[in-house]
DNA sequence: CATGAATGAGGTTTCATTCAT
DNA sequence: GATGAATGAAACCTCATTCAT
């Protein structure tokens, strides 16, 4: 035991500081030297437990983006044996999806510090925001053709709706503190998305038949 | 006359590295001295021309960014005298805004490079869109309440439906380079969001009856 | 223990180099680079030593000036406290005040190049200098209107002489590279103060007489 | 004629952009660039009326410095024609020093600004005022040699008596910004000195009996 | 006379990183 | 595990000065 229990293992002093100074001054202008006197430690003992300025950014972000990459890809695995039966009513039924992005949120709000800095750090969240947003586009594009009864559209906007969905989530989780509040407003998002799709899909029959 | 086809004021030449510069690494990352190198000029010269790195940083943009702010402020004062008869069929006559958003889309195509500078930018471009986003959202407010009759609803959700009207345009810009194919697609994106409006505001019209 | 006798710690490298610099150039001119050339050392370890240039200026003077300025106030809290009988044939008992110009002289001289640095800087001891002589005027305020029975003069002359007398002690020490000669030569100079001092009061007197 | 009466010559108003760049910031520190902008003036405009940054400095200031080393030499060529009967009361018949010294004030106030930027400027003044204090020194070496009737006593003494003469009305210029308030108050300070210069004789001639 | 452009060297400061101890 | 020292490169910026026009 510590003799003291504001004592800290000193990786973890690290990483709170590191956390702090990566979030208000962004990664680049983020200093080590800064982090670790912060931490009450020389710039030596960061680079005993990590590599460089990269290991340690990775280092807190990489919980909470395991967590989502599991949630993700184990979503887009059961998607590919299901998807049976579409004659429903709702244009999209994405209850999987949406039970999916709850998930996400959830695990968002749960790291909820190291979301807002990897939101915050466009170089690194773009490319993982984007491969989600082509996840959810190859998704749609198969439910809108079957839909649509046909493939003759512009792809275009199958990629604006998807890119809109993820972003959706996105703008909620940094408008709201708050977890539940922000789950509670899903609902109402999910229904203007539905409105537009349906709108959309309309148009794209009308077209196809003339 | 200069000796040369080639020759550029010197100005032009730092503009041009300049903007090529700040495109590539950010403003942050973006060093004057490589500006200076690649413009075949020493860091003095970029001083005779540009107080700062603030300053060609800003007069690379500001074309842009004062042709935009033209143009939205026309557009809202404009719309102050307007606002007649909405007992339209259409949940948002929103024919004016489209054309407005038009108009800025053509001007962002008009300064192609620059705009991309600028959209790279979140620092500087963040300020600047989240102020068009508030005019948006103060103007569906006036409508929400109107069309749907009471202002007990969530206001959260004006505020996102307006940030994804100009998140739309902008994101179209950013994926298609062709301004006339990007002003084709935007019947899409206004059908889809008036539909997404449309079933929004059939909820809060439902909830509040009930 | 150090390989060799000529090697020093860095810092006392960078401190020696840096007195130099700033004696010979002054603060303004002094380059850290020249200092650091001069220490053997990069500009960065400097920077590990020394927040900024002031810093390591003021690490410079500060011994010096932290002596001083214990002997000054020790000096002006015991004068609060004494203070009585003045009915002697001096017209000024300033035995105590040169008791502590002596020791503040002894301290100069122990500190000698920091203290022809300090007063080689004049944006630095002037602030400091002026303090004292504001010390001393208000000193020798009390003592004139005691001696004169009268404070109908002009306050000037006292500023002037109190001046003087602090810049007796500086010219000195300037002029004068021996300790014990200097010293010797400050009866004279005291000698010199008290007979202007005594024909100054005369005049007053003779004024308010008449 | 000019066309219009706030138009002056490029030079004149370059001097006083320059006077008051000089004054403000210090010779070091002044800035040639902000001179000419000050001046609505390129630096090669400077570059044409004078040959570089001391040039403009001692322009400004050598109608002071003329007239002032004028004085000075007329008054110790006269000096040395004079000094016959010192057999007088008074230590030091100073009346003539006297008569120069307030001349020289006149010439200060006359040139009041300039002669601010010059006692400001270490670097140049201190070694014309060191030149005036030999002078002066030389001059009350002879004296002193005369009136306590040996050479056997320590020249430091005549070297500060010196010193403090003219350090004297240094510091009357520049703590009084009226003229004639300045010269009132010389008597004052020939008094003193008078005093003090009495007292160190007779403390001389003491020493040189025993 | 004067401009406007450009140089080149120098300034202070910051930083990620390394390494002997 | 951790320290403290040091590197070396690069950052932005300022300046006196020059020169063709």
């Amino acid at each position: 035991m510590s003799k003291n229990s504001k004592d800290q293992s000193a990786k973890l002093k690290l990483v709170e500081a590191a956390k702090k100074e990566f979030f208000e001054k962004g990664y680049e202008k983020a200093s080590l030297r800064s982090i670790c006197n912060n931490a009450d430690l020389t710039t030596g003992a960061l680079y005993f437990f990590f590599k460089d300025k990269k290991d340690i950014f990775n280092y807190i972000l990489s919980p909470l983006l395991d967590e989502i990459n599991t949630l993700i890809t184990a979503h887009y695995r059961s998607e590919q044996t299901s998807f049976s039966d579409v004659s429903v009513i709702l244009p999209t039924d994405n209850s999987e999806d949406i039970k999916t992005a709850v998930e996400v949120l959830r695990t968002m709000y749960k790291h909820r510090q190291e979301c807002l800095l990897f939101l915050n750090t466009p170089d690194v969240s773009s490319i993982f925001i984007n491969n989600i947003i082509k996840y959810t586009e190859s998704h749609y594009s198969s439910i809108f053709e079957i839909l649509a009864g046909t493939n003759q559209f512009d792809h275009y906007i199958i990629h604006w709706i998807s890119h809109m969905q993820i972003d959706a989530f996105i703008h909620l989780f940094l408008h709201e503190e708050n977890e539940d509040k922000a789950i509670a407003k899903v609902p109402d998002m999910v229904n203007f998305m539905i409105g537009g799709t349906y709108k959309v899909l309309e148009k794209i029959k009308n077209d196809s038949n003339s």
